[in-house]
Formats: structure tokens, sequence, C-alpha cells
DNA sequence: GCCAACGTTGGC
DNA sequence: GCCAACGTTGGC
């Protein structure tokens, strides 16, 4: 049974444009423990992972991409130029994972926040609830698919 | 730029 | 283990 994400990220630094271009990117510089757990433990190859756009304009869910490979250490983590380096975590016992993901399609339009919370099936989606911050969140098979009608226009 | 919400750090 | 201080996120 595939599971479905939500990754966010700053379209400034990374889009899914720019995914589209590379078409697989390792997915760096996730920097919290829980959103790295879900990671490691959550994700499986082939898994949909929704693309979200924050601090953008506008900011939502710009498409889809999909899980490419195993969890593995973080490059960045030990790259001591690298704004993501964490001088406590070492080779043998990498603390910081990324998984590789593909691009899948890009939305005609960005699917906007507000769209997303005027969708009654998206009312308990993860990365929507107050306070949330996590960059990797969990969605369901249903939240998923609504987004997929949202961004038909349906 | 503001600020609410949350995670992490570090002194004790 | 507590918790105040600090840093970050992210919508607006």
């Amino acid at each position: 049974m595939a599971g479905f994400w939500l990754c966010k990220t700053e379209p400034e630094v990374y889009s899914i444009d720019d995914l589209a271009r590379d078409r697989v990117t390792g997915w760096e510089g996730v920097r919290n423990y829980q959103a790295r757990n879900f990671m490691r433990d959550g994700m499986s190859p082939g898994d949909r992972v929704l693309i979200y756009h924050s601090n953008a304009d506008p900011a939502g869910v710009a498409g889809v991409a999909e899980v490419a490979g195993a969890a593995k250490p973080d490059p960045t983590q030990f790259d001591a130029r690298s704004e993501f380096h964490d001088p406590a975590s070492t080779r043998a016992e990498p603390r910081w994972l990324m998984r590789e993901l593909r691009f899948v399609e890009r939305f005609p339009r960005t699917v906007g926040i507000d769209q997303l919370r005027g969708c009654a099936a998206l009312r308990e989606m993860v990365a929507l609830r107050k306070g949330n911050r996590l960059s990797v969140t969990p969605v369901t098979k249903g939240e998923f698919a609504a987004v997929l009608r949202l961004a038909a226009g349906k």
C-alpha cells in the first residue's frame, strides 16, 4: 500500500520547476527529528509526495513527486561550508537522512492555501493544522485525491 | 516586517 | 528533568 506525503520547500531555494528540470533530487536539509523519522520510517519507494511551496506567492501545492529510493545520509551535514552542516554528526552515525524524490507532475496552477483550507476533505490534513511547521508530513489517500481534484479544477 | 507557534539548547 | 531563552517557520 503506497503512502502519501507533503514536503515543503521555499521555491526561491528549490521549486517544483527546479525538480522538473532535475527530474530527481536529493531532498536535503531536513533538520527536524520528526520530519526525519517520517522520511526514514514512513516513506517507501513509489510513495507520492505533494510538493508545497512555502514563503511563496502563491503559497500552496505546486505539483507531485514520488519517493525514488531508500533513506540515506544527507551529505550536507558533513559539509562545513553548507548551511546545513552539523558538526555533531558523524559518518559512522549520521544524524540526518534524505530521500531521493523524482518529478511526477507540475500542476497547471498552484493549488493555493486558501483553496486547500476551503476544501472540506482537507480539514484534518496535518500540514494545514494550526501551528504546524513540519517540512515533511503524512497525507491520507483521500487528502491526496482531494488535492489532485483541486488541481484539475474540479 | 510582524508575530504566533513550536523546537532546541543549556543552566541549574 | 525543568523551563527560560533563543532560533526558526511561515502566513500575512
